[in-house]
DNA sequence: CGCGAGTTTGAGAGAAGTCAAAGTGTGTGG
DNA sequence: CCACACACTTTGACTTCTCTCAAACTCGCG
């Protein structure tokens, strides 16, 4: 906005907006983290395809989005993949491997993906050296115990519509979190991937997009999603009430 | 087993058996926290139906169960409630409150049961004055949710015979790691309760263990079951296997 | 003893899965 | 630059699993 370079301003803003959202911003920014060693964190780039860890793996890091989209996988016996969550710029990835130090789930990237790296080493000594962020990541810890909790809830009780209309409002919600509209963006998962994600296989998923859309409710291309009607989408993504008499 | 007193023993092996099986022993036992306080940590008794905490309440402690059996149930908009996990002897309540120091969910004795309270303020202390016990209840919410992620595979992916079977075995070695028979147990939940765990009706509940009786690889009476063929059972419980050529 | 909650079982309906085919888009190699 | 290959998507027709509705049975408790 300013008449300042190109170059430099588009990256400094980045920067600050991609770390203002990162749930693991505590560790680096931390006066005491920048006291114990002059590290900001390492950074890794991945392509579309490219795996971060994969089941087996032992725990080198917390990693958190700095840009791109990943996903990650439960494997299954035979060999398949199920889509268990989906992360965007801020979230934080390999929270479910701390207890074995061995990562029981598989982390991909569905685009030019960049993420921080906090080694477990590091993140170890932070936490005991300040017991703020000790509490922060026992914060995040909980707070996803409680995300799963309502995603089970929406995987037993909720019908496909009911799914469906719910994975676009929170894929909005989480992207009006960080500042980008809550009502347009890209899905970067396939149709067979949502399904996996919400239990529907990926022609039931499509199907109700396309209903969605015939009822004017969104706008679909691909993988480019607008949500028209917020409203209504929100009032189909509700489990039903059950009235009292 | 020697000349003791029966009363005395009765209670003081209970106490041991049970303490033994604590996901939060450690906040008990340790000098540092015998140290800190004279305060052998307050019980709780609750009869069946009795809620421990209601969705809503500030969060006042962890709980570990000592005896009996709960449930945690997330509160519908409607007021409908469903169950999203169960707890025995040993097993820890409360850990997805503590990021909005408010419990998102309810959790009701099914039983007489008795859970031993450790106050916020005082686990607080602990991990703050022991890194061990802080790191200790990092892994117990990690487990949590690489177990959330395996609940989530069983929502999504495994057909009705595949998640009775999963739950009866998972009961099973449950009371298994605690030195009970991983066999014979009582299931403590209604069919309606079991259903809604794993998302699936009532009657699809009853159906799916009459079936299982009739092919004798369970004895069902009321909430008693004995597994009499455990590897029958496990291999009903296991996603079927795509052979690849 | 009888009520009520819980359970079993049956019959029919409906939602989502399966199978199939055609359309769309994208990246690669000629 | 075009053409082809391939992965993804859409849509249709049919199947099947689970839900829904209903009735009878069991059991524990007042």
């Amino acid at each position: 906005m300013g008449p300042h370079r190109k170059k430099g301003i588009a990256f400094s803003a980045q920067t600050q907006v991609a770390c203002a959202a990162c749930a693991l911003r505590k560790f680096c920014t931390t006066p005491l983290a920048e006291a114990m060693g002059p590290s900001p964190p390492h950074r890794r780039r991945l392509h579309a395809g490219e795996a971060l860890f994969t089941r087996g793996d032992p725990q080198a890091a917390l990693y958190a989005v700095r840009a791109g989209f990943l996903k990650t996988c439960a494997v299954l016996p035979g060999g398949e993949r199920h889509v268990l969550s989906y992360h965007i710029m801020g979230d934080v990835l390999g929270l479910d491997a701390l207890h074995a130090r061995i990562h029981p789930t598989e982390a991909v990237a569905l685009n030019s993906t960049e993420v921080c790296e906090i080694p477990i080493e590091r993140a170890q000594q932070l936490m005991e050296a300040q017991h703020e962020i000790a509490t922060h990541l026992r914060g995040l810890l909980s707070e996803r115990i409680a995300q799963s909790g309502e995603r089970m809830v929406a995987l037993a009780a909720l019908s496909a519509p009911q799914r469906v209309a719910g994975f676009l409002l929170d894929l909005g919600a989480r992207w009006g979190l960080r500042g980008y509209s809550p009502h347009e963006f890209d899905l970067c998962l396939t149709r067979k991937e949502i399904g996996s994600y919400l239990g529907l296989t990926f022609e039931t998923v499509s199907r109700t997009l396309s209903r969605f859309a015939a009822q004017r409710w969104i706008t679909v291309a691909g993988r480019e999603v607008r949500i028209d009607d917020p409203v209504a989408l929100h009032a189909q993504s509700e489990p039903r009430i059950s009235q009292p008499a």
